[in-house]
Order: C-alpha cells, then sequence, then structure tokens
DNA sequence: AATAACACCAACCGCAACACG
DNA sequence: GCGTGTTGCGGTTGGTGTTAT
C-alpha cells in the first residue's frame, strides 16, 4: 500500500487557517466529535486533510487551551520536566494543562533552551573558583576534587553532592548509588549563599556553614535521570558540568568571590 | 524611511506506533 | 503473523511581526 499524497497533491489547502475554516471545524467537532480525522475534512466540508485538521484542532482550536504567556513557574516546570523526560514533548504536555505539546516545543526552542544555557556559562564561570570545603567532623581537612569523585561511589546516607567542575564519565553503578542521596546545588544555591554571606552579621570571614535550612535547594529526587541514559543526554542537551564535590551538614564552604 | 537581521510560532513533514481485519 | 489504514509525535520550515542598523 502507498502513502495517501498529503494535502497539496490531492489538491487540498495549505497554510495559514481562515476564521471560517476555524468556525467549521469547530462546529463540526462540536456537533459530531473528530471520530476518523481522515475523513473529517470531507464530512465537515473542508478543503484540508485530516492531518491538517487534527493539528489544528489539538494546538488551537479545542476549548481546555490556555492562551497567553507561560508563567515562570509553568517555565520552571518545563525545564524539570525536560530534564526528567527529554524532547518527549507530549509526556510534558500531558503535565501542564491547557497547554500543548508544539508550544511547549515552541517555547523550549525560542526561550528556555536559551535561559538554561546562560545559566550553566554563567555557573561555569563562578565554578571557575572554587570554594574550599572543610569537614566539621575530627579529619577536618579540606576536600579535594579527587576525594569528591572517590565519594561518588558511598552510598552514605548524610552526604549530598553538589556539583563543581567539568563533567567526568561516570559509570552506570555509581548513577545508582548516587540516586539514593545525589542532591546537586545549582546556580541558585551560590547566589543564596553569596546573599546569606552578605546579611550575616556574625560571619567575619567568607565563609559559610552548610546547615539543613540549606537543604531545600537540593535537586528533587524525582528529576534525577533515570538511567545512565537518561543522564547523558541531559549532558549532550546542555546540562554539560556538573560539581562533583560531595558536602554535608556541618561541612563549611570558603566561598568564592562573586 | 528602508531594509536587514532576528524572534516567534503555526503549520507541515516524515516516521513509528497502534488498531484492525 | 501480516498488510494496510490511522493516529500521534518530534523535528523542521517558513511566514509574519519586531527590532536594529
Amino acid at each position: 500500500m502507498v502513502r495517501a499524497p498529503c494535502c497539496e497533491k490531492m489538491g487540498l489547502k495549505r497554510g495559514p487557517w481562515s476564521l471560517e475554516e476555524d468556525e467549521i471545524l469547530t462546529s463540526y467537532i462540536q456537533k459530531h466529535d473528530h471520530g476518523n480525522w481522515r475523513a473529517l475534512p470531507k464530512l465537515a466540508g473542508l478543503l484540508r486533510c485530516g492531518k491538517s485538521c487534527r493539528l489544528r484542532w489539538i494546538n488551537y482550536l479545542r476549548p481546555d487551551i490556555k492562551r497567553g504567556n507561560f508563567t515562570n513557574e509553568e517555565e520552571e516546570n518545563i525545564i524539570k520536566l525536560h530534564e526528567m523526560l527529554g524532547n518527549r514533548w507530549s509526556a510534558i504536555a500531558a503535565k501542564l494543562p491547557g497547554r500543548t505539546d508544539n508550544e511547549i516545543k515552541n517555547v523550549w526552542h525560542t526561550h528556555l533552551k536559551k535561559k538554561l544555557n546562560q545559566t550553566n556559562s554563567e555557573a561555569k564561570k563562578k565554578a571557575i573558583s572554587k570554594p574550599k570545603i572543610k569537614r566539621s567532623d575530627s579529619n577536618s581537612s579540606t576536600i579535594t576534587q579527587s576525594e569528591s569523585a572517590s565519594a561518588c561511589t558511598t552510598s552514605s546516607s548524610d552526604f549530598s553532592s553538589v556539583t563543581v567542575g567539568e563533567r567526568k564519565d561516570i559509570k552506570s553503578e555509581d548513577i545508582e548509588s548516587m540516586e539514593e542521596t545525589m542532591a546537586v546545588i545549582d546556580e541558585s544555591f551560590w547566589s543564596e549563599a553569596a546573599a546569606l554571606d552578605e546579611t550575616s552579621t556574625d560571619m567575619k570571614s567568607s565563609s559559610l556553614t552548610i546547615s539543613n535550612e540549606m537543604l531545600p535547594l537540593q535537586y528533587p529526587d524525582e528529576i534525577l535521570p533515570e538511567s545512565h541514559e537518561d543522564y547523558n543526554s541531559n549532558m549532550d542537551d546542555g546540562m554539560d558540568f556538573w560539581y562533583d564535590i560531595f558536602i554535608r551538614t556541618g561541612d563549611q564552604i570558603e566561598l568564592p568571590e562573586f
């Protein structure tokens, strides 16, 4: 069976929809439901292919579509969902009532991708001056990057992982052990840390002790990569560096210059 | 004022998955 | 299990509006 030629070859109309066409399609679907999309245009009296009608209805005419700009909350949700699901726009749209996959895809390519890249490059710059971390326990030596890398494989529950430095290859077993305890502190951590440093009256040096109040800044568990493959795809999609220093409650961080 | 460059977004295309006989 | 038709999805395109030169 040969694929049916689409629209133009069949003498059907293409391009932007007129108000009249919208009205015809809307009133037909309201009366009869869409049923078979392929048969719909003929039944409704439209010179369009079924595919085009379906798209128009789903992305524009459906009554439950939310119009207007995306709120910050929606944008943040998209970013988080994209980290989790990748380019599965329909799955992302399913979590955002009133928004279509096409709209989300557009907003991702026009705004969020740039926004994320900008955020990452700023974070990269900040990461150049790495903070020193002092352990609060008996062997309170400053943590080095190699130490932190080895900490990756530990599953000690009182550790939180923080990212600092360039991307490294991480084995899938490392990911598994990290998933239980891993939390990534992102740019907001450093800005918040800086703000704390500025406002704190008893803080003489530019250092910060990790306290429980800071824990909510950690990445929520549900947006961690589900698999090594997901992890890699996230990395390829702009999240191209992770800090790899591990901190825990009570640790003291000497903050970099801001 | 003209036009080039850029940004946005609706619509299209091709493919894969699914449904059904 | 296979062939065919339909639907849904993600990537891409191109028209239009806006901003910069």
